[in-house]
DNA sequence: TGTACATCAGTGAACGCGCGTTCACTGATGTAC
DNA sequence: TGTACATCAGTGAACGCGCGTTCACTGATGTAC
């Protein structure tokens, strides 16, 4: 709004302390994320946080439903951006997942729920629910096509798990051991590619 | 070591000091640990806890060992009950992560390194190895008698991050709805088989 | 069986700290006229 | 262009709290003789 930055309003603050929200987690955890720490590292003061986010919850969760967006939009590019037949469209679901999570791994510990957020905020369910539809979408689609042999929804929870997974274990440096690749995204992809070519392709 | 337990000394401190730790988990969340509230719990004073496990961090790794052991039991019986060839193999450890992920979230939460855990602490180095060593072990084996086709390390890779993933989605509900199952044993059981009968049988 | 003593396990007071939240306030901004 | 006023955004003091860690202590236990 403002175009001010070193007067008295800040200018934009929401997105700043978001921003720092997001350095404290990837340096320090979520555990040493606080209200005043936050608001310390955007240099201002530590009542300033609650006009924009009422609590410490709020503040998780609008970061957390960042995430969500953020994720959100690199699926649906990465839709846009693939073959549109559905073994190439959840190839690229399945890669963009793993690459966000790998490089936001600041958002992606804290978008699912835990103790801080709020699952019932209007704004979490909406963005969660924009990253779970192309899924469930693309792994319905690949049913009624015929790609997918047994139940669709064991399927597609597969899919799902097999991503988290990766994303989730990556951090932790034990894929890299495994694989001998410190390379994300050839990982993904190959990961990816296998459950494709054998679960989606195998019967046609 | 005493077998009294209105005394003094507690008996068997140690290990009701870990089982409130994994009580406070499964019921208020890991951020809700505190030495304080762990020793109130076990009707012990604050300074207790120190004798044992040194501080905070001593005493969540600790309980994190103890997960891993716990889960290492379960391969360990998973696998010599299952018949001795690899997707059979694979398959039970699977299930065996699974289920104990499911059963035990209080100690899944804590078990992969975070902020708080002593990652080169010796103790839970081995714990995890003792883990991470049958599934190596397995898929090793299944390259070498021609189950796999392609890279065994991105096959083991996808292996564990599929029951990982898995094992990490349940808690929040989102595979039961996208499965329309409750089951966590059944829901485990056709994801692995369904990895399991693609990825290792499929070309035999 | 009794005694002396070393060791162990748990106590509870004390320390200093950072936290989340509230709230009366004030500086800055934008709008109506 | 100027003035009055409402609204907004951030301040900083104050509150009460629970935390982790330390440490001199004491009750209990086990062992040596």
């Amino acid at each position: 709004m403002s175009r001010l930055r070193r007067s008295y309003h800040h200018g934009d603050l929401r997105s700043a302390l978001l921003d720092e929200v997001g350095h404290i987690i990837r340096e320090q955890g979520v555990g040493v994320v606080s209200v005043r720490e936050v608001a310390r590292r955007a240099s201002v003061s530590h009542g300033a946080p609650a006009h924009h986010f009422g609590n410490k919850s709020g503040l998780l969760t609008a970061f957390a439903v960042q995430g969500f967006e953020q994720l959100a939009l690199r699926i649906e590019t990465a839709l846009a951006a693939a073959r549109p037949a559905p073994p190439q469209q959840l190839a690229a679901i399945g890669k963009a997942y793993v690459l966000f999570a790998v490089n936001n791994p600041q958002h992606f510990e804290v978008m699912f729920p835990g103790t801080l957020i709020d699952q019932s905020d209007e704004a979490y369910v909406q963005a969660s629910e924009r990253c779970r539809g192309p899924l469930i979408a693309i792994v319905t689609r690949a049913a009624k096509e015929g790609y997918v042999d047994g139940d669709p929804r064991i399927v597609g929870a597969a899919a799902w798990s097999l991503v988290h997974g990766l994303a989730s274990l990556w951090p932790s440096g034990q894929v890299q051991m495994m694989t001998g690749s410190d390379d994300a995204e050839r990982v993904a992809e190959a990961i990816t590619r296998l459950f494709v070519t054998k679960v989606l392709d195998g019967r046609r």
